[in-house]
DNA sequence: GTCTATATGCTGATAGAC
DNA sequence: GTCTATCAGCATATAGAC
Protein backbone atom coordinates (compact mmCIF):
# COMPACT_ATOMS: atom_id res chain seq x y z
CA UNK A 1 0.00 0.00 0.00
CA UNK A 2 1.35 3.52 -0.87
CA UNK A 3 2.36 5.40 1.77
CA UNK A 4 0.26 8.40 2.72
CA UNK A 5 1.46 12.16 3.03
CA UNK A 6 1.20 12.28 6.91
CA UNK A 7 2.92 9.10 7.15
CA UNK A 8 6.11 10.85 5.06
CA UNK A 9 5.48 13.84 7.21
CA UNK A 10 6.23 11.95 10.43
CA UNK A 11 9.18 9.32 9.31
CA UNK A 12 11.09 13.02 8.13
CA UNK A 13 9.61 14.89 11.41
CA UNK A 14 11.22 12.00 13.41
CA UNK A 15 14.61 11.95 11.39
CA UNK A 16 15.12 15.88 11.98
CA UNK A 17 14.29 15.27 15.90
CA UNK A 18 16.30 12.83 16.18
CA UNK A 19 19.25 13.73 14.82
CA UNK A 20 19.15 17.43 16.15
CA UNK A 21 17.83 15.64 19.79
CA UNK A 22 18.75 12.16 20.40
CA UNK A 23 16.16 9.64 20.67
CA UNK A 24 15.70 9.49 24.42
CA UNK A 25 14.64 13.68 24.63
CA UNK A 26 12.44 12.93 21.37
CA UNK A 27 9.12 12.66 22.44
CA UNK A 28 6.27 11.81 19.93
CA UNK A 29 4.34 15.16 20.96
CA UNK A 30 7.11 16.82 19.52
CA UNK A 31 7.12 14.67 16.30
CA UNK A 32 3.37 15.52 15.54
CA UNK A 33 3.73 19.39 16.15
CA UNK A 34 6.72 19.03 13.43
CA UNK A 35 4.67 16.60 11.34
CA UNK A 36 1.61 19.38 11.34
CA UNK A 37 -0.53 16.47 13.00
CA UNK A 38 -2.37 14.57 15.92
CA UNK A 39 -0.17 12.90 18.34
CA UNK A 40 -2.15 10.00 18.22
CA UNK A 41 -1.10 9.40 14.25
CA UNK A 42 2.12 8.57 15.06
CA UNK A 43 1.20 5.40 16.87
CA UNK A 44 -1.42 4.84 14.48
CA UNK A 45 1.57 4.58 11.19
CA UNK A 46 4.57 3.14 13.37
CA UNK A 47 2.70 1.63 16.69
CA UNK A 48 5.79 2.53 19.31
CA UNK A 49 8.46 5.04 19.28
CA UNK A 50 11.29 2.37 19.13
CA UNK A 51 9.53 0.91 16.07
CA UNK A 52 9.72 4.58 14.35
CA UNK A 53 13.26 5.12 15.28
CA UNK A 54 13.89 1.65 14.26
CA UNK A 55 12.74 2.83 10.46
CA UNK A 56 14.58 5.46 10.69
CA UNK A 57 17.68 4.29 11.75
CA UNK A 58 18.14 0.89 9.26
CA UNK A 59 16.98 3.53 6.85
CA UNK A 60 20.33 5.52 7.99
CA UNK A 61 22.61 2.96 7.71
CA UNK A 62 21.52 1.25 4.37
CA UNK A 63 21.17 4.72 2.39
CA UNK A 64 25.03 4.83 3.84
CA UNK A 65 26.21 1.68 2.62
CA UNK A 66 25.04 1.83 -0.82
CA UNK A 67 26.80 5.22 -0.95
CA UNK A 68 30.05 3.58 -0.21
CA UNK A 69 29.24 0.66 -2.44
CA UNK A 70 28.38 3.09 -5.08
CA UNK A 71 31.84 4.59 -4.83
CA UNK A 72 33.88 1.15 -4.40
CA UNK A 73 32.56 0.12 -7.87
CA UNK A 74 34.44 2.25 -10.06
CA UNK A 75 37.48 1.27 -11.98
CA UNK A 76 40.84 1.37 -10.74
CA UNK A 77 43.55 0.82 -13.13
CA UNK A 78 43.42 3.66 -15.05
CA UNK A 79 42.78 5.79 -12.00
CA UNK A 80 46.47 7.18 -9.73
CA UNK A 81 46.26 6.93 -6.57
CA UNK A 82 45.51 10.62 -6.26
CA UNK A 83 42.17 10.09 -8.06
CA UNK A 84 41.21 7.45 -5.99
CA UNK A 85 41.66 8.95 -2.66
CA UNK A 86 40.07 12.55 -3.90
CA UNK A 87 36.92 10.86 -5.36
CA UNK A 88 36.23 8.70 -2.17
CA UNK A 89 36.73 11.83 -0.01
CA UNK A 90 34.66 13.86 -2.10
CA UNK A 91 31.72 11.79 -2.51
CA UNK A 92 32.00 10.95 1.51
CA UNK A 93 32.21 14.89 1.52
CA UNK A 94 29.45 15.37 -0.25
CA UNK A 95 27.10 12.76 1.47
CA UNK A 96 27.69 14.33 5.07
CA UNK A 97 27.21 18.02 3.71
CA UNK A 98 24.01 17.49 3.21
CA UNK A 99 23.41 15.37 6.66
CA UNK A 100 26.04 16.73 9.09
CA UNK A 101 25.07 14.51 11.89
CA UNK A 102 24.82 11.08 10.35
CA UNK A 103 28.12 9.80 12.08
CA UNK A 104 27.37 11.08 15.07
CA UNK A 105 23.81 9.86 15.30
CA UNK A 106 24.76 6.46 14.51
CA UNK A 107 27.38 6.29 16.95
CA UNK A 108 25.41 7.99 19.42
CA UNK A 109 21.77 5.50 19.62
CA UNK A 110 24.90 2.58 19.51
CA UNK A 111 26.46 3.94 22.42
CA UNK A 112 23.91 4.46 24.30
CA UNK A 113 21.20 1.91 23.91
CA UNK A 114 22.53 -1.17 24.64
CA UNK A 115 18.68 -2.73 24.09
CA UNK A 116 19.49 -1.26 20.59
CA UNK A 117 22.79 -3.30 19.98
CA UNK A 118 20.93 -6.69 19.38
CA UNK A 119 18.98 -4.65 16.85
CA UNK A 120 21.62 -3.21 14.90
CA UNK A 121 23.72 -5.92 14.96
CA UNK A 122 21.35 -8.13 12.82
CA UNK A 123 20.63 -4.64 10.55
CA UNK A 124 23.87 -3.88 9.92
CA UNK A 125 26.55 -6.59 10.68
CA UNK A 126 24.91 -9.73 9.28
CA UNK A 127 23.83 -7.32 6.06
CA UNK A 128 24.15 -8.92 3.29
CA UNK A 129 25.24 -5.50 1.60
CA UNK A 130 27.29 -4.43 3.85
CA UNK A 131 29.32 -7.94 3.83
CA UNK A 132 29.54 -7.79 0.27
CA UNK A 133 30.56 -3.95 -0.26
CA UNK A 134 33.08 -4.69 2.90
CA UNK A 135 35.10 -7.71 1.34
CA UNK A 136 35.13 -5.59 -2.32
CA UNK A 137 37.06 -2.99 -0.49
CA UNK A 138 39.25 -5.41 1.73
CA UNK A 139 40.00 -7.07 -2.00
CA UNK A 140 40.85 -3.50 -3.72
CA UNK A 141 43.43 -2.79 -0.84
CA UNK A 142 44.76 -5.69 -1.03
CA UNK A 143 45.47 -5.57 -5.26
CA UNK A 144 46.80 -2.47 -4.24
CA UNK A 145 49.38 -3.41 -1.68
CA UNK A 146 50.57 -6.66 -4.00
CA UNK A 147 51.02 -4.15 -6.93
CA UNK A 148 53.42 -2.06 -5.01
CA UNK A 149 50.83 1.25 -5.33
CA UNK A 150 50.71 1.90 -1.65
CA UNK A 151 52.42 0.78 1.52
CA UNK A 152 51.61 -1.89 3.80
CA UNK A 153 48.27 -1.22 5.71
CA UNK A 154 45.33 -3.21 7.51
CA UNK A 155 42.27 -1.93 5.25
CA UNK A 156 40.76 -2.51 8.31
CA UNK A 157 42.87 0.45 9.77
CA UNK A 158 42.62 2.51 6.59
CA UNK A 159 38.66 2.90 7.04
CA UNK A 160 38.90 3.57 10.66
CA UNK A 161 41.01 6.19 9.55
CA UNK A 162 39.25 8.17 6.58
CA UNK A 163 35.88 7.87 8.76
CA UNK A 164 37.44 9.10 11.73
CA UNK A 165 39.06 11.78 9.99
CA UNK A 166 36.09 12.74 8.14
CA UNK A 167 33.32 12.33 11.12
CA UNK A 168 35.67 14.26 13.38
CA UNK A 169 36.22 17.55 10.92
CA UNK A 170 31.83 17.17 10.55
CA UNK A 171 31.73 17.21 14.40
CA UNK A 172 34.20 19.51 15.07
CA UNK A 173 32.11 21.99 13.08
CA UNK A 174 29.12 22.99 14.93
CA UNK A 175 32.54 23.55 17.89
CA UNK A 176 34.14 25.61 15.47
CA UNK A 177 31.03 27.23 14.09
CA UNK A 178 28.34 27.82 17.07
CA UNK A 179 31.21 28.34 19.79
CA UNK A 180 33.48 30.42 17.74
CA UNK A 181 30.98 32.07 16.01
CA UNK A 182 31.85 31.56 12.52
CA UNK A 183 29.77 33.38 9.51
CA UNK A 184 28.64 30.68 6.95
CA UNK A 185 31.23 31.45 4.58
CA UNK A 186 33.90 30.59 7.17
CA UNK A 187 32.27 27.03 7.33
CA UNK A 188 32.40 26.47 4.12
CA UNK A 189 36.32 27.57 4.24
CA UNK A 190 36.34 25.67 6.74
CA UNK A 191 35.07 22.12 5.36
CA UNK A 192 37.27 22.79 2.23
CA UNK A 193 40.39 23.20 4.41
CA UNK A 194 39.53 19.75 5.78
CA UNK A 195 38.84 18.25 3.04
CA UNK A 196 42.31 19.05 1.36
CA UNK A 197 43.80 18.52 4.50
CA UNK A 198 42.78 14.87 4.87
CA UNK A 199 43.64 14.15 1.32
CA UNK A 200 47.17 14.87 2.19
CA UNK A 201 47.15 12.78 5.60
CA UNK A 202 45.52 9.39 3.85
CA UNK A 203 48.02 10.51 0.56
CA UNK A 204 50.94 10.61 2.59
CA UNK A 205 50.43 7.65 4.52
CA UNK A 206 48.93 5.72 1.36
CA UNK A 207 52.44 6.40 -0.96
CA UNK A 208 55.54 4.65 -1.06
CA UNK B 1 32.83 23.44 53.98
CA UNK B 2 34.14 19.51 53.15
CA UNK B 3 32.21 17.63 50.85
CA UNK B 4 29.68 14.61 52.67
CA UNK B 5 30.38 10.95 51.40
CA UNK B 6 27.32 10.73 50.05
CA UNK B 7 27.48 14.29 48.24
CA UNK B 8 30.77 12.38 46.69
CA UNK B 9 28.68 9.47 45.83
CA UNK B 10 26.04 11.08 44.08
CA UNK B 11 28.68 13.14 42.04
CA UNK B 12 30.21 9.83 40.68
CA UNK B 13 27.04 7.93 39.99
CA UNK B 14 25.54 10.60 37.64
CA UNK B 15 28.83 11.07 35.77
CA UNK B 16 28.71 7.30 35.52
CA UNK B 17 25.14 7.71 34.34
CA UNK B 18 25.94 10.63 32.39
CA UNK B 19 28.52 8.89 30.10
CA UNK B 20 26.93 5.65 30.09
CA UNK B 21 23.42 6.52 28.39
CA UNK B 22 23.38 10.53 28.49
CA UNK B 23 21.64 13.31 29.95
CA UNK B 24 18.21 13.04 28.97
CA UNK B 25 18.11 8.93 29.29
CA UNK B 26 19.16 9.33 33.12
CA UNK B 27 16.66 9.95 35.84
CA UNK B 28 17.84 11.15 39.11
CA UNK B 29 16.17 8.28 40.61
CA UNK B 30 18.68 5.98 38.59
CA UNK B 31 21.37 8.74 39.89
CA UNK B 32 19.97 8.11 43.92
CA UNK B 33 20.19 4.10 43.72
CA UNK B 34 23.21 4.05 42.25
CA UNK B 35 24.61 6.29 44.78
CA UNK B 36 22.69 4.11 47.45
CA UNK B 37 20.70 7.02 48.95
CA UNK B 38 17.15 8.42 48.38
CA UNK B 39 15.88 10.40 45.44
CA UNK B 40 15.65 13.94 47.40
CA UNK B 41 18.98 13.85 48.44
CA UNK B 42 20.27 14.39 44.85
CA UNK B 43 18.37 17.82 44.32
CA UNK B 44 19.51 18.71 47.80
CA UNK B 45 22.79 18.37 47.29
CA UNK B 46 22.87 20.17 43.62
CA UNK B 47 19.16 21.30 43.71
CA UNK B 48 18.74 20.44 39.80
CA UNK B 49 19.13 18.03 37.65
CA UNK B 50 20.82 20.32 35.33
CA UNK B 51 23.31 21.95 37.87
CA UNK B 52 24.58 18.45 38.37
CA UNK B 53 25.19 18.05 34.69
CA UNK B 54 27.19 21.19 34.65
CA UNK B 55 29.30 20.38 37.32
CA UNK B 56 30.38 17.00 35.85
CA UNK B 57 30.57 18.75 32.56
CA UNK B 58 33.10 21.37 33.64
CA UNK B 59 34.95 18.62 35.74
CA UNK B 60 35.51 16.55 32.19
CA UNK B 61 36.75 19.81 30.07
CA UNK B 62 39.30 21.26 32.89
CA UNK B 63 40.47 17.11 33.56
CA UNK B 64 40.94 17.11 29.80
CA UNK B 65 42.92 20.53 29.35
CA UNK B 66 44.91 20.10 32.27
CA UNK B 67 46.17 16.88 31.12
CA UNK B 68 46.91 18.23 27.18
CA UNK B 69 48.64 21.61 29.04
CA UNK B 70 50.81 19.09 30.84
CA UNK B 71 52.11 17.04 27.95
CA UNK B 72 53.06 20.36 25.84
CA UNK B 73 54.76 21.55 29.51
CA UNK B 74 57.45 18.68 28.03
CA UNK B 75 60.56 20.31 27.06
CA UNK B 76 61.28 19.81 22.74
CA UNK B 77 64.49 20.38 21.80
CA UNK B 78 66.11 17.17 22.83
CA UNK B 79 63.64 15.06 21.27
CA UNK B 80 62.89 14.03 17.99
CA UNK B 81 59.89 14.56 16.29
CA UNK B 82 59.09 10.56 16.76
CA UNK B 83 59.84 10.91 20.01
CA UNK B 84 56.98 13.79 20.12
CA UNK B 85 54.34 12.08 18.52
CA UNK B 86 55.16 8.80 20.77
CA UNK B 87 54.68 11.17 23.95
CA UNK B 88 51.47 12.49 22.77
CA UNK B 89 49.62 9.72 21.44
CA UNK B 90 50.89 7.75 24.60
CA UNK B 91 49.18 10.30 26.78
CA UNK B 92 46.19 10.78 24.96
CA UNK B 93 45.47 6.74 25.05
CA UNK B 94 46.25 5.91 28.30
CA UNK B 95 43.86 8.89 29.44
CA UNK B 96 41.11 7.50 27.32
CA UNK B 97 41.53 3.67 27.94
CA UNK B 98 40.17 4.22 31.96
CA UNK B 99 37.53 6.69 30.35
CA UNK B 100 36.64 5.49 26.96
CA UNK B 101 33.50 7.48 25.97
CA UNK B 102 34.79 11.09 27.68
CA UNK B 103 34.79 12.46 24.09
CA UNK B 104 31.87 11.11 22.91
CA UNK B 105 30.39 12.64 25.76
CA UNK B 106 31.61 16.03 25.50
CA UNK B 107 30.95 16.19 21.94
CA UNK B 108 26.98 14.68 22.74
CA UNK B 109 25.53 17.07 24.91
CA UNK B 110 26.89 20.08 22.93
CA UNK B 111 25.70 19.23 19.83
CA UNK B 112 22.31 17.67 21.60
CA UNK B 113 21.00 20.68 24.06
CA UNK B 114 21.42 24.05 22.34
CA UNK B 115 20.31 25.76 25.87
CA UNK B 116 23.67 24.35 26.78
CA UNK B 117 26.13 25.83 24.11
CA UNK B 118 25.83 29.19 26.17
CA UNK B 119 27.14 27.53 29.38
CA UNK B 120 29.87 25.45 27.33
CA UNK B 121 30.83 28.84 25.96
CA UNK B 122 31.87 30.22 28.66
CA UNK B 123 33.51 27.56 30.23
CA UNK B 124 35.68 26.42 27.24
CA UNK B 125 36.22 28.60 24.87
CA UNK B 126 36.61 31.33 27.34
CA UNK B 127 38.56 29.94 29.62
CA UNK B 128 41.95 30.96 30.16
CA UNK B 129 43.41 27.31 30.81
CA UNK B 130 42.21 26.33 27.36
CA UNK B 131 43.88 29.46 25.88
CA UNK B 132 46.87 29.22 27.50
CA UNK B 133 47.20 25.87 26.31
CA UNK B 134 46.74 26.45 23.29
CA UNK B 135 48.54 29.64 22.32
CA UNK B 136 51.88 27.43 23.78
CA UNK B 137 50.40 24.67 21.36
CA UNK B 138 50.31 26.80 19.02
CA UNK B 139 53.90 28.47 19.48
CA UNK B 140 55.25 25.09 19.09
CA UNK B 141 54.27 23.87 16.34
CA UNK B 142 55.29 27.03 14.54
CA UNK B 143 58.18 26.71 15.72
CA UNK B 144 59.12 23.05 14.64
CA UNK B 145 57.89 24.73 11.05
CA UNK B 146 60.45 27.31 11.23
CA UNK B 147 63.02 25.08 12.25
CA UNK B 148 61.92 22.82 9.06
CA UNK B 149 61.49 19.80 11.58
CA UNK B 150 57.96 19.36 10.15
CA UNK B 151 56.21 19.84 6.71
CA UNK B 152 53.79 23.31 6.66
CA UNK B 153 50.59 22.16 8.38
CA UNK B 154 48.20 24.98 10.57
CA UNK B 155 48.13 24.34 14.22
CA UNK B 156 44.20 23.90 14.00
CA UNK B 157 44.54 20.81 11.27
CA UNK B 158 46.91 19.29 13.17
CA UNK B 159 45.44 19.27 16.33
CA UNK B 160 41.19 18.28 14.31
CA UNK B 161 43.48 14.97 12.38
CA UNK B 162 45.25 13.65 16.41
CA UNK B 163 41.52 14.36 18.03
CA UNK B 164 39.62 12.62 15.72
CA UNK B 165 42.05 9.92 14.95
CA UNK B 166 42.50 8.97 18.71
CA UNK B 167 38.40 9.93 19.43
CA UNK B 168 37.17 7.42 16.43
CA UNK B 169 39.40 4.68 17.72
CA UNK B 170 38.04 4.80 20.80
CA UNK B 171 34.32 5.40 19.15
CA UNK B 172 35.11 2.29 16.89
CA UNK B 173 35.76 0.35 19.92
CA UNK B 174 32.25 -0.68 21.04
CA UNK B 175 31.23 -1.49 17.55
CA UNK B 176 34.33 -3.24 17.02
CA UNK B 177 34.29 -5.12 20.92
CA UNK B 178 30.26 -4.95 21.08
CA UNK B 179 29.02 -5.93 17.78
CA UNK B 180 31.94 -8.16 15.95
CA UNK B 181 31.93 -10.03 19.90
CA UNK B 182 35.75 -9.53 20.62
CA UNK B 183 37.16 -10.71 23.76
CA UNK B 184 39.03 -8.52 26.23
CA UNK B 185 42.19 -9.45 24.99
CA UNK B 186 41.91 -8.90 21.19
CA UNK B 187 39.93 -5.31 22.24
CA UNK B 188 43.67 -4.46 23.84
CA UNK B 189 45.34 -5.84 20.63
CA UNK B 190 42.89 -3.83 18.82
CA UNK B 191 43.56 -0.46 20.52
CA UNK B 192 48.03 -0.87 20.18
CA UNK B 193 47.28 -1.64 16.54
CA UNK B 194 45.31 1.69 16.87
CA UNK B 195 47.53 3.17 18.50
CA UNK B 196 50.80 2.45 16.31
CA UNK B 197 48.58 3.30 12.98
CA UNK B 198 47.96 6.51 13.94
CA UNK B 199 51.44 7.56 14.91
CA UNK B 200 52.60 6.47 11.51
CA UNK B 201 49.95 8.03 9.96
CA UNK B 202 51.06 11.19 11.79
CA UNK B 203 54.42 11.06 11.36
CA UNK B 204 53.68 10.27 7.53
CA UNK B 205 51.52 13.75 7.38
CA UNK B 206 54.17 15.70 8.79
CA UNK B 207 58.32 14.38 8.31
CA UNK B 208 59.34 16.32 5.30
C1' DG C 1 21.39 15.79 56.68
C1' DT C 2 18.33 12.32 55.60
C1' DC C 3 14.10 10.55 55.11
C1' DT C 4 8.77 9.96 53.42
C1' DA C 5 5.19 11.95 51.11
C1' DT C 6 3.51 14.46 47.59
C1' DA C 7 2.65 18.14 43.93
C1' DT C 8 2.68 19.00 39.16
C1' DG C 9 3.52 18.03 34.66
C1' DC C 10 4.72 15.35 30.71
C1' DT C 11 5.43 10.79 28.69
C1' DG C 12 3.99 6.80 25.44
C1' DA C 13 0.16 4.44 24.22
C1' DT C 14 -4.78 3.28 23.58
C1' DA C 15 -10.06 3.66 23.19
C1' DG C 16 -13.59 5.24 20.81
C1' DA C 17 -16.27 8.99 18.16
C1' DC C 18 -16.59 10.55 13.54
C1' DG D 1 -7.64 7.73 8.57
C1' DT D 2 -7.96 11.32 11.69
C1' DC D 3 -9.41 13.29 15.57
C1' DT D 4 -10.36 14.13 21.06
C1' DA D 5 -10.15 12.28 25.40
C1' DT D 6 -7.96 9.68 28.60
C1' DC D 7 -5.05 6.17 30.88
C1' DA D 8 -1.25 4.68 33.88
C1' DG D 9 3.42 5.61 34.80
C1' DC D 10 7.36 8.15 35.61
C1' DA D 11 9.83 12.53 35.60
C1' DT D 12 11.74 16.60 38.46
C1' DA D 13 11.35 19.10 42.29
C1' DT D 14 9.79 20.50 46.88
C1' DA D 15 7.58 20.42 51.78
C1' DG D 16 7.95 18.97 56.07
C1' DA D 17 8.83 15.29 59.79
C1' DC D 18 12.65 13.59 62.33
Amino acid sequence: MEPTKVELDILAAARELFMEKGFAATSTTDIARKAGCNQALVHYYYRTKEKLFERIYTDAVTGTLSMISHVLDEPVDSLTMEDMVNNVIDVYFGTLRDNPRLPFFLVQELLLNPDRREFIREHFIHNDLRREAYSKYVRLVEKLQTEGRIRAIEPFDLLVNVVSLVAGTFLSLPIYAGLLEKTPAEQTAYLDGRKKEIKTVILSRLLP
